[in-house]
DNA sequence: TACATAGATGCAACTTTGTTGCAAAATAAA
DNA sequence: TTTATTTTGCAACAAAGTTGCATCTATGTA
């Protein structure tokens, strides 16, 4: 774990540093996506505010998260795929918001499907993001 | 017009007021999707930021327009189509940010194409965002 | 048309969320 | 170890959103 966030970091040129480990490591222990006061309430407030939004901004500047697409108005983040760098983003999976426990996943396999835009629109990326239940909460 | 916005009111049997009509104006004046601030901006700060957050509040409760997710943290409201009541929403059509002008537009006739989630999952609603460039943008 | 009442508005005060500049501290490179 | 570059935390601020309450307005009824 702590091998892997020190390489992520590493690739991406940003420099090792306290605040930058914890929450990456939040990232690769989550399944699903995080918000910005997610991150707050587990870092324990160990971590300035500000210090927070600035992480995350790097890590969004270097692709190794994501933000995710939501109709409230919380801004979530999920860690990139390999594929994701500098510059050039590949999340075309789908979001999953469970309505029931709130968590917001992504499913990497599922892909985006192709839409068909009206004459004289150009796509340059496509986010799906679909409401309903999750596997855990249709169980129960 | 006017004869449109009070038929609309009506129809959600909230009280016609004199925020509630110039509001709902904009939204039938203007095609695409409009944030809080647009609004305030519209309207001329006439009325109260309280207000206007009420009164989107109202029309989202009563169906009339519905919120659109984005990645950065700024909500857009725009038009239901008229399928839509309280309690029941059927947005599932797309919507287009351009990514020059800044516009958000619903393409009422683009519906989303379906997703094949993992057995598990149930879905209620799908949303699509598209990013690029928009008709009035690609020619110039 | 006037009236009573339920609902909407505006104000003030507050909370939450996000941003900026700068000095102090930590990291990386030599 | 020392130096140069980044990063952090603090303070102060700006923007966005919420709540309670008194006042005002719209609506149905007489």
């Amino acid at each position: 774990m702590q091998e892997a966030v020190h390489d992520i970091l590493k690739k991406s040129q940003l420099s090792i540093t306290g605040s930058r480990v914890k929450i990456l490591e939040l990232f690769l222990e989550e399944q699903g996506a995080l918000a910005h006061g997610d991150i707050e309430r587990r870092t324990g407030e160990k971590f300035d505010r500000v210090t927070v939004y600035r992480t995350l901004q790097a890590f969004l500047n270097k692709g190794i998260i994501h933000s995710i697409p939501t109709a409230d108005n919380s801004v979530r983040y999920a860690l990139c795929k390999d594929e994701c760098g500098e510059g050039h983003h590949h999340d075309d999976h789908v979001h999953f918001v469970c309505e029931i426990c709130g968590n917001t996943q992504c499913l990497a396999d599922v892909t985006a499907p192709a839409v068909r835009l009206p004459q004289g629109y150009t796509a340059r990326q496509i986010q799906v993001v679909v409401n309903g239940k999750c596997k855990d909460c249709n169980q129960n």
